[in-house]
DNA sequence: GTACATTGTTAGTCGTTGCTAACAAAATTA
DNA sequence: TAATTTTGTTAGCAACGACTAACAATGTAC
């Protein structure tokens, strides 16, 4: 059983893979907010659990088992946000730092309600893909709202980093998952993007947001 | 803010006190499975936070602060377990062990939905009271059943000692909180009791069983 | 290709919360 | 009351997971 300390740096080494690919000591440290020669001495120690593959100044990478229990604790942390939003009513900008919680409660039997409840949920609230049973995790493939075209015709299918501060931003736009957007124009100079969606027909959005809004063309 | 070590020990001593008036090191030791030296330290340490009067070698009392610090996560546990039987199907002995690590939880949005989508409940699935917001609670006048009479009808209103293995015994026995039951005859040498229920009308209850019952008089 | 900046490691320390061994006080029993 | 048992404390130690200081390797820029 790991302990605490040591599914938070899965769960890191994860996240971090899943969004950038390669994964440094530095990138870890700052993730966690933890000194670097803490990461260092802990990489050793989940490389001896057979969690990590750690060689000296090398990226570091998840082995198989380290994925799998990665996965699962994300697992966790997915369905709980998706429970907090559809069973209890939070807002999706509320959830994170509950399931951040929640998803270290040892209690398979807790998860499995959750999860039947919600009728085998296939993406938490964010639009995050909940990973299975087995750790299997597959994105579908989303476009950045920032790589589209004018003219085109979106839907809203997830966000990246679900920061509170843009969550709220976002609601404030009346911006939610399955909304329909369509792309006006583009500011060669900034990149920022004309668009209209339900009652707004002028918006602008700062390439920032579009960068981090995945949407499926239409 | 307390670890979860320290709020182990809190709720520790909160309950063996309601339980059984005084606490001793070797009660806390016993109840927290904890060498009674390393009790002793905490102790001391929960007495530097203003949370527990420490005087060697005598017994251990709660402050007013610890009191109603301990009553919160008291509150935050038979909350949850009241939630995971009303809302997510679960069996009243199932729920202890989960409870016991969302009661740590910090989130007071959390438990105020919880509270909220409860109806703001009185009394956990065991019948014991929920302590209110300020830390606040109070056990109605109940008696043990093995106290009563024959011929007293009474009704079920809470279970002591609510292990699993008690709780599923009670499964067995088709006996839950609001039942009536009535009392027969009492056998002089082992005081087990002949009582009559439901659809049951010769049942036999050991005295280590009726003094985990606590019942009101009809 | 040297100089500098960034990244990573090693060594040693600290607080937390557990432990054991040894001793001391209190309670019980003879 | 003396002996014994139970309960409680002190002292010292260990694992965990954080830290800083110092140094080493790697990457970048001129």
């Amino acid at each position: 059983m790991n302990s605490l300390a040591e599914e938070n740096y899965l769960k890191a080494l994860f996240n971090i893979a899943d969004e950038k690919g390669e994964v440094n000591v530095n990138d870890l440290s700052k993730h966690l907010d933890i000194k670097m020669p803490t990461v260092t001495a802990m990489m050793k120690k989940l490389a001896t659990k057979n969690l990590v593959h750690y060689e000296a100044y090398k990226p570091l990478r998840l082995s198989v088992k380290g994925k799998k229990e990665a996965a699962l604790i994300i697992r966790k942390h997915r369905l709980t946000e998706m429970y907090l939003v559809e069973k209890m009513g939070f807002g999706w900008e509320e959830v994170h730092d509950i399931a951040e919680q929640i998803e270290h409660i040892k209690s398979p039997a807790f998860f499995e309600k959750m999860d039947a409840l919600l009728g085998f949920p296939q993406l938490d609230p964010h639009g995050s893909p909940i990973p299975d049973k087995n750790g299997k995790m597959v994105w579908k493939e989303y476009n950045k709202l920032s790589d589209c075209h004018s003219g085109d015709a979106v839907v809203v299918a997830a966000v990246i980093n679900t920061s509170d501060e843009f969550l709220k931003f976002l609601n404030t736009r009346d911006i939610y998952l399955g909304l329909t957007i369509k792309i006006q124009t583009i500011e060669a100079f900034d990149n920022s993007m004309q668009v209209s969606y339900g009652k707004r027909m002028t918006e602008m959005l700062s390439h920032t947001v579009c960068e981090r809004l995945l949407v499926e063309k239409i």
